[in-house]
DNA sequence: AGGTGTGAAGGCATTCACAGCA
DNA sequence: TGCTGTGAATGCCTTCACACCT
């Protein structure tokens, strides 16, 4: 009695897995451009920035695309993880807010390598309204309902102001947006059918700041080789 | 005869915590300018977009700053927070490329209310150098050894493309940085002593497609109110 | 031999629930 | 009475270590 559909495999995989597959579709993405045809989880893993196990144990969440005593096909890796991330189907997004940052997002080419299509661009100020940045007309922002609607934007990014950012979130998700990646400094409020990602400037400055002064403070340099930067992520 | 430092408290924050005590800060920045004298983790909580728990817990290893009965002491808590990320002290920052990226960062202004102050701007591109960026003359990337050493550069930050990130970075660590900031689409390797963080647009954007497939799928929208959008970060 | 896939163990982080203090 | 501070419970993620397959 239970309204099942039907699911072929098990779905369930880690948050945490899901953060590291675009770092490895990344590294595999580039072994298929330099000829590289079948790697080991150990070569991948040094090159992701993660240890071996974890890496193994992140695939076997998509099933089992390995093979024993060879390695993963890099080709196939790359296929089964995009689609894994959805990938295979292009989304649109739309970007509010066109100062310093959003034209910076905007002229970000390859985003991701595709998978994403810029649909349109933002701005409440009448000066900016109608210039045309990376190909497109600025357009004003009462407009984004229309074009939310018309274009099927699945995500919104925000590179408003603070003061402005929950109330574009807001007309963002009313018009059908599910997916909001914001550039604001503020935490944003939202229905829990909305996912929302933040990327914050000042806070990532505040963590470095906070162990840069541990290291000042107890100087216990432990000096002892290399260490790939995603480990502390 | 284990060499030991005297450690005044147990100062082991957990990473967790260290990153979310900048939402705090910047809720209770807010309050104060407001007038707010006092306010219980209930409230503050419900600002930063955390349950009161998970907040009583993080202040909990600062210390014991609130009162039972009435709440915390908003300008006493800033202040706490504030010396426990080391905010008061200034950190130096420099700023690798200057391209769209590079510029919005530079013009990003409260760069977290004060802690931090931008020493330099560098870039490769002579047609780029010499040309005043917020206030700053951008200069040639090859002086960044000097001026990392003359100005005492705590933090890098790497805006570059992807091709030139590890080799700056490289040229940072070399100069005697110990924090790196990152922008660019790549893995950075560092010493052990190094501390890096990464901003990765592209990465954002997979995490969100993978969700918003995920909702296209098995159509099971738990609605059903409304929540805050730090939770699931 | 070589390298994947995975049960089991260990370590963190979150949440609960309430003792204890103002 | 009201709200903080925290042991205890729970759940998630990472790491280990090795069985198993090619």
């Amino acid at each position: 009695m239970t309204p099942r559909s039907p699911r072929p495999r098990d779905r369930g995989i880690p948050e945490a897995t899901v953060a590291r597959l675009p770092v490895y579709l990344r590294a595999l993405q580039g072994m298929a451009e330099r000829g590289t045809l079948t790697i080991s989880s150990e070569d991948l893993a040094s090159i992701a920035g993660v240890n071996s196990a974890k890496l193994r144990k992140d695939l076997s969440h998509l099933g089992s695309y390995g093979t024993r005593g060879v390695g993963y096909d890099v080709d196939y890796l790359v296929y089964q993880i995009s689609r894994e991330l959805g990938l295979t189907q292009d989304w649109t997004v739309a970007i509010a807010g066109v100062g310093n940052l959003g034209r910076a997002l905007a002229n970000y080419g390859g985003f991701g390598t595709r998978g994403f299509r810029i649909a349109a661009l933002f701005d409440a100020d009448l000066r900016v309204v109608g210039d045309e940045v990376a190909g497109l007309v600025v357009r004003h922002i009462d407009t984004l309902e229309d074009v939310v609607g018309s274009e099927d934007v699945a995500i919104g990014v925000i590179a408003t102001p603070a003061v402005s950012a929950q109330g574009v979130c807001d007309r963002f998700v009313e018009a059908g947006v599910t997916s909001v990646l914001n550039f604001a400094p503020v935490v944003l409020n939202v229905p829990p059918a909305v996912d929302v990602r933040k990327v914050d400037l000042s806070i990532e400055l505040q963590i470095l700041a906070f162990h840069e002064q541990r290291k000042a403070d107890g100087q216990a340099p432990p000096e002892a080789g290399w260490i790939d930067a995603t480990e502390k992520t």
